[in-house]
DNA sequence: CTATTTTTGACAGATTATGTCAATAAGTAT
DNA sequence: ATACTTATTGACATAATCTGTCAAAAATAG
C-alpha cells in the first residue's frame, strides 16, 4: 500500500504531469533547490506547502496529508525497538482525547 | 489505560516514592526546573533520561520509552484531523519497513 | 513564621532549520 | 561536439528552536 514518503509520492505525481521543477517552484515561489530536497527526503516539506502542491496538482488533499504526517510519525520513532507499541498507545490515546472533546 | 503523557506518569511514579524534585534531579544531575518542567510538559525529556529515570525508580523502562515515544508521536498529530488516519499509514509503513530489514 | 520544595520567567549559548545562491551534474536537442 | 534546460549539491548567512543556568516568586510543610 502507502510505503511511499511524501517526497517519492509528489515526485511521481510531478512526473506524470510532466511538469518541472522549475515551473512548480515558481508556482509556490520557494527556490528550486528546495522543492528538489523536498523530494528526496532531504529537507522537510510544511502542512501549507502540502496544500499547495494538492491544488497545484489537482491531487486528493488528504491523502498528501496523512502521507505528510506519517512521515513525521516515522521520524519520531524510526529505529526504535519499541515503535510499534508506541504507535497503539498513541492510537489509544488519540481516541481517548478525541472522544473527551467532544 | 494509558492516557498520561511520559511527565504526569514520572510525577506520580516519583510522588509515591516521595522524592522531592531536588533529590531526584541530583540524581540526573540535572537542574530541578528542568526536571519540574519535563513533569509538567512544558520542556521535553530524552531518552537518556527517561532510562536513568527507570533506573532510579526501578521501574519498567520499556513502559516508560512508550509513554515517551507516544508523546512524541502525539505531539505530532495533535489537532489534526487526520491523525489516526495518519497513524494507521505510519504502523503499515513501519511494519513493512521492519519486514524489509530482515 | 521558617524552612523546604516547586514553579516561573528571563537569559545566553548551542543546536537545528530555513532560504538564497552559485557551481556542478545530468539530460535533451540541434 | 555545443548549447540549452533541468536537476542536484554544497556553502553560507540568518532565523528559529532547544537547552541549561540562575534567581525570584509561589506553594507547601513543619
Amino acid at each position: 500500500m502507502s510505503t511511499e514518503t511524501i517526497g517519492e509520492k509528489l515526485r511521481h505525481i510531478r512526473e506524470g504531469k510532466e511538469l518541472p521543477l522549475r515551473k512548480v517552484a515558481a508556482l509556490l515561489d520557494i527556490d528550486v533547490a528546495i522543492l528538489s530536497k523536498v523530494e528526496r527526503g532531504e529537507r522537510r516539506i510544511t502542512k501549507e506547502v502540502v496544500l499547495k502542491l494538492a491544488d497545484i496538482y489537482g491531487y486528493n488533499a488528504d491523502e498528501l496529508l496523512v502521507s505528510f504526517l506519517s512521515d513525521k510519525i516515522l521520524y519520531e520513532i524510526q529505529d526504535e525497538d519499541l515503535g510499534i507499541e508506541a504507535l497503539k498507545v498513541a492510537e489509544e490515546r488519540i481516541k481517548y482525547i478525541m472522544a473527551k472533546k467532544k
